[in-house]
DNA sequence: GTCTATACAGAGATAGAC
DNA sequence: GTCTATCTCTGTATAGAC
């Protein structure tokens, strides 16, 4: 998106708002132009019809901080600051459910997860496996460095990363009603101290001596 | 449901289905009278209109397996079974993912969480509240037996369900593009291995005496 | 690039015969 | 209880003037 104000930004943007709110098939082209200011012929000089808005939007995603969780940095950068880049990487899921523009992309997927093959694809390969592979890279590192304790470091990417996923979720939708998610969000480090003081590695007790 | 034959419920199932498939809004009441055999315009005489339909579904989601994880039993009696609580609750979600009517109404209930404010309600009462809420005594219960370590029982009760429901959205995912299911499903009980593993009490080390 | 007007298809719902 | 026919509304998209 370059130029912000343009009238085909402000479309998408528009456009992006309402599909997050009430899906891509309730939301029609009359609402888009209502919101934007201009009427619901003129979008057709802009976009060639909405299922185009839509493919932008998708398209738009992987580019999103929604996905890129590590920021392009590779793990063997990462790995040696422990707890310190679970912490940096819980704190992404929170600011992500916080963030006016990423949260809407997330609900937005959430939506159209079931109904938009193409998504699925993606929120498979992009969101989950990559973000998941590079964890699991990270833990695997952590364990040869004696960081953590040996075991399987995809089961520990996935369970580092589903309680995450789990309340971003919950966050959102507590936002969609207008409810208090304060709770919800103390779980995000919460988790993450939970989860290291159960795989780091315990100094063998004083008593051992 | 009283007689799954009359033509009443072979309507609401093949709504369900279509529901789940792809949504409420892009469901016509014409695909459900082909689905059913019967015209579009004889389903009025079973539903006063589409709305109807979708408010019986939401009914019967409260009497579903995916909720009643407790299957109505009482904490207290069951939390004495440790580890193979878990184990079975775990397996109710694995269950839940895989059986053809659950699996149906969970893939419902994420496609219109966000469009329907009375499910997400629901979600969070029947189905996050409610069952969060008596793990948690469970895990109560569990330290006061000193089962397992002490800690916020809150806490352990969504760290132990978050990645249950998390692996569960995985299946009916990959489920809905035919792709396999095999790796995502060993989850189920590596999550609860491991966690286990992680808040029961150690056995002071005989290296202690 | 935006407007008005309009075409066209598909949706939910009702009426009345059988 | 189901059918055909039809009404009405809403939605996407196009044409053509400005």
């Amino acid at each position: 998106m370059k130029k912000p104000n343009g009238t085909k930004e402000k479309i998408y943007s528009a456009a992006l708002q309402l599909f997050a709110q009430k899906g891509y098939k309730a939301t029609t082209m009359r609402e888009i132009g209502k919101q934007v200011g201009i009427q619901q012929s003129a979008i057709y000089n802009h976009f060639k019809n909405k299922e185009a808005i839509l493919d932008e939007v998708i398209e738009n995603l992987a580019s999103s901080h929604l996905i890129n969780l590590f920021e392009n940095k590779e793990p063997k950068e990462l790995y040696k600051k422990g707890k310190a880049l679970l912490k940096h990487i819980s704190n992404m899921f929170k600011l992500i459910s916080y963030n006016t523009e990423t949260d809407t992309l997330f609900r937005f997927m959430m939506q159209e997860l079931f109904n938009n093959e193409r998504l699925r694809v993606f929120y498979n390969e992009e969101f989950y496996q990559k973000n998941v592979k590079k964890l699991s890279i990270v833990f695997f590192l952590m364990m040869q460095d004696e960081m953590i304790e040996a075991t399987d470091p995809l089961l520990l990417a996935n369970e580092f990363f589903a309680p995450l996923f789990f309340y971003q979720l919950q966050i959102v939708r507590l936002k969609a009603d207008n409810k208090s998610t304060a709770a919800a969000a103390t779980l995000f480090e919460k988790h993450t101290d939970f989860f290291w003081d159960k795989i780091k590695i315990k100094e063998k007790n004083n008593s051992l001596f």
